[in-house]
DNA sequence: AATATATACGCACGACCGTTCGTATTGTCT
DNA sequence: AGACAATACGAACGGTCGTGCGTATATATT
């Protein structure tokens, strides 16, 4: 009579998830999504192995549900407190700043989660990397749209049909460079480069100065 | 009598090493240092497994000869053609040109070795993650003194201490964003977005039109 | 109350991992 | 010529991988 979906039995066994995914994700940040594997997570909750088999099925879903609850753990990071900020350029200089942050307090362990496992599933062809090419797209899509609404505070922006599009590359290579760099390095150098190279560029678009203050290191 | 190095004798032994050094990189490029495994680059290269181990000694050894490896064909690939241009903002171009042909071609096979590497050894700590921040440092260093060869040709890039280390930043983020893009959606949009952000940039600093031609779609 | 479902466990399987033996062969040196 | 070092191989080691099986327990549905 109930739905087919009958999460009441399941409270038990999703808390048992949840608390095997939030282990999962640092894991892959570290180590990819390879380099994740059922023992290891089992022997970090502290339940058996068979155990963690029998919750996900097998290692690709596995791979999926960490996917999945890296990309809400994100959400909840960046997107959603950027969308609590005003259209425009508030909002994008809000998403740069958000990300920095989500990056280097280490939200995950390895830095950006979708960074750290692209590198690995981007040779592959499963169902794995299909998740996180549309969550990329996903991205660029939030990121692009909120370029072209901060069009009016970009004059510099005008008459470039791929303007917004060349300019969410931009801002994406310089944050994953920094992400990367803090990583590589273990150093906070690469934030800095990124606040200032991004402000720059939005200055250079014609962005007032103190739109983009906060924007410093 | 002859020096305590007797290559003479090696002649087999480094043909040998240097075939299996080859398939070493492409793997590498592909799984990461972690999915280098000494089986399966035994199997490929029709040699037996043990046969690759004491040609290595240990794991470690083959990670850090494959990443020399990898560093002398990107050398060939990128760094000499660049050097044999003229000093200046046609260097530059050059380099930049030179980094995006050699992503683009699959000099190795997953695309910018030290890139496909980076996430995987970036959380450990042992000498081929040294080795990578030496390459990587290695890199920063040529691509900023070609930053600051070119400054007479980048007349907006005066008056500013930091100027080439943020270039240099920018220019290698929209590198590797290209190469990560390339990979992960299988496309080549991500090179033409590099070639039209670095055009515009160099274009934003007073760079000529024609010194910058090399960088089109 | 009876049945079905979802956790959770222990155990074992085949496969592959890196490493290490013993051994044969080849090339280099004294 | 003889001693020595470097390839190359086959075989086996202990360890970990993902997966499947049987079983016990707790919850939900009928």
């Amino acid at each position: 009579m109930t739905t087919a979906i009958s999460d009441g039995r399941r409270v038990r066994g999703d808390a048992s998830r949840r608390a095997v995914l939030r282990l999962a994700v640092d894991q892959a940040s570290l180590s990819g999504l390879d380099g994740l594997t059922i023992g290891t997570l089992a022997s970090d909750a502290g339940v058996s192995k068979s155990n963690v088999a029998t919750l996900f099925g097998s290692k690709l879903d596995l791979q999926l549900a960490t996917i999945e609850a890296a990309r809400e753990i994100f959400i909840d990071a960046v997107i959603a407190p950027a969308l609590a900020e005003q259209h425009g350029l508030a909002r994008l200089v809000a998403i740069v700043e958000l990300w920095l942050n989500y990056s280097e307090s280490r939200v995950f362990a390895g830095g950006c989660f979708f960074r750290a496992v692209a590198a690995d599933a981007s040779a592959k062809d499963d169902a794995a990397r299909e998740l996180l090419v549309a969550i990329d797209e996903e991205w660029y899509v939030f990121l692009t749209r909120a370029v072209r609404e901060s069009l009016p505070e970009l004059p510099g922006l005008e008459g470039r049909a791929d303007g917004p599009e060349v300019l969410a590359f931009e801002i994406t290579a310089m944050l994953d460079a920094a992400n990367i760099g803090s990583l590589l390095h273990r150093s906070t150098r690469g934030y800095a480069l990124a606040r200032a190279g991004i402000r720059d560029r939005l200055l250079a678009l014609g962005a007032g100065s103190a739109a983009v203050s906060r924007l410093v290191p």
